[in-house]
DNA sequence: AACTTATTCAACCGCATAATG
DNA sequence: ACATTATGCGGTTGAATAAGT
């Protein structure tokens, strides 16, 4: 996989990316911003098509994207609004903020409705993941996970040590993920306090988070 | 230890819609 | 009004790896 050779040249690179990918994609956009994908995979010398390079940025490489569990607040929510939107998955990810509708999308299908694939069907029913308790192999998907999505936060080590980014506005994440959630501006306005000057979140900000969550019922929700 | 099966998740594909000329 | 291009979304796949035998 990876690169593909059409009579000898070159094709558009496919698959994982690489460290040295991921900076340059990063360090382009932090200049010159998102949008015009596939000008920007021109411009800043990727070998890529402008789909996998959004993809790339809005899933992993930007700021404030979320990694690890899904919690079980989160997993609450996903319950609710799925129920209420079905396989909406970008909507859904709305009112999650830092997940990706990919990882929600995941999230369902492999711990919710679990769907099982390949040969053998008769594997155990739907284990219901309302248990809540991550599974041996949720513990064992963080470590599963890790080779790819290490990849990624060392490049972040790298840029955060190599650039002097300027902070992402609050607004723009709240654009990002609370546009259709009640209550936005007073949201914004309380995590703003927590919000670091360095690049990304501090875990204040993930508390408050988290915390809204227990406090804001989901049908306050639009 | 070697092999098979199950699981996870990053990334791709195709389609729909929006934006632009 | 139409054609073309860009963007966004949801479904699906496949490599990597864990778990089981």
């Amino acid at each position: 996989m990876g690169t593909r050779m059409c009579g000898g040249e070159p094709a558009v690179r496919k698959g994982p990316w690489t460290l040295e990918e991921d900076l340059i994609l990063v360090s382009y956009i932090s200049q010159n911003g998102e949008g015009s994908w596939d000008n920007l995979a021109r411009s800043a010398g990727l070998n890529r098509n402008g789909k996998s390079c959004r993809l790339r940025w809005l899933n992993y490489l930007r700021p404030g994207v979320r990694r690890g569990s899904i919690t079980p607040e989160e997993d609450m929510v996903i319950r609710e609004l799925h129920s209420r939107w079905g396989n909406r998955w970008s909507k859904i990810a709305k009112h999650l903020p830092g997940r990706t509708d990919n990882e929600i999308k995941n999230y369902w299908r492999t711990k919710i409705h679990r769907k099982p694939r390949g040969r053998s069907q008769l594997q155990e029913p739907c284990e219901d993941a309302m248990g809540m308790g991550m599974s041996t192999s949720e513990a064992a998907s963080t470590s599963a996970s890790s080779s790819q999505s290490q990849a990624s936060s060392t490049v972040w080590d790298e840029y955060m040590q190599a650039s002097s980014l300027p902070h992402p506005e609050l607004a723009s994440f709240a654009a990002d993920h609370h546009l259709e959630m009640a209550g936005v501006d007073e949201v914004a306005a309380a995590a703003a306090q927590f919000v670091p000057t360095e690049f990304g979140f501090n875990d204040g900000f993930w508390n408050f988070v988290d915390n809204f969550w227990e406090t804001m019922p989901v049908s306050d929700m639009v």
